[in-house]
DNA sequence: TAATGTTGGTCAACCTGGTTGTCCAGGTCG
DNA sequence: CGACCTGGACAACCAGGTTGACCAACATTA
């Protein structure tokens, strides 16, 4: 017998994820990146993984082209990243992160490394650990790629 | 030492969200609700919790009341909810939940019991009690009230 | 080499679920 | 009565996606 329902399972892991993310996006504003998206850091991160060009990034991401197009252009106004068309195959545009856009995700680690030692405090290491052991059990047997977060868009602090 | 960074404890709590909601949706959609969205579960839910108008869903949702209204619109095209003008105060339009509504609630709480159930199976019952009570303590000190998961609407399936 | 196919990028239109900002009709209260 | 809430609705906008159509540039192969 639960002592939870399923509903509430669902809000409990909602509601963590956006308490972790908001502190971060929050910390972020107060260090020079106040106009930083979650989608932002992942986006530079998968960038930054190997994806330079805006098809490699949709890949990734997995999202349209059109989507990752977009997001792009978001990184390219904020400053984080430039394109520039390669040189050997003029189809192409080359994304390379600026000082401003590692930076960002310098920081933005830190910041989550700092949010999850909270946690850690208040739960123990143990008991966080196994708790991401857990679920990465939930997350593992998923048809959908980890490495794709384009769900992991996120509205404005309110 | 952390053998996890915070971004991937962020990307693990939103993974699992993602896996539990995509399944209930889905396996609503094979019962007879295909049209069903999470935010229509959870607005249903409020109003039958007492949010008998859109202001009213508004701040229980914690949204504008435009916003609120645009849901209601949805769930009255789906034909979740009728609504009909307060004789008592003609401002108020007052939402009552169709059968259908109360279907679409009853089917999604079972649903996400038995998601719910299966990763107790895998999890062990102890083991999962306790990731809610972890959970529950990072929730619980939100300054989001839990009440109000307007930040719930989640993405359609790929 | 020329034809055919594949790939990278872009434009345009649209959807969802929100947001402001403005406005008014209907109640409430002094 | 007039002065104020309050419920609802309209319009415009935004973020972050989606389809669909299209073209230019590279790759392949007959």
């Amino acid at each position: 017998m639960s002592s939870r329902s399923g509903a509430d399972l669902a809000l409990l892991l909602l509601g963590s994820y956006r308490n972790l993310v908001d502190e971060v996006v929050r910390e972020l504003a107060t260090r020079g990146y106040p106009d930083a998206r979650p989608s932002h850091e992942y986006a530079i991160r998968a960038i930054r993984a190997g994806a330079d060009s805006a098809s490699d990034l949709a890949r990734r991401l997995g999202v349209t082209k059109q989507a990752a197009a977009k997001t792009i252009a978001a990184l390219v106004e904020r400053g984080y990243v430039t394109t520039e068309t390669d040189p050997a195959d003029s189809r192409r545009k080359n994304i390379r992160i600026t000082d401003h856009g590692i930076g960002l995700i310098t920081e933005g680690t830190a910041i989550f490394d700092e949010v999850r030692a909270r946690w850690e405090v208040r739960l123990g290491a143990a008991e966080l650990a196994e708790l991401e052991t857990q679920l990465a059990q939930f997350v593992g047997d998923s048809p959908i790629n980890l490495d794709a977060p384009g769900w992991a868009a996120g509205q404005e602090l309110r």
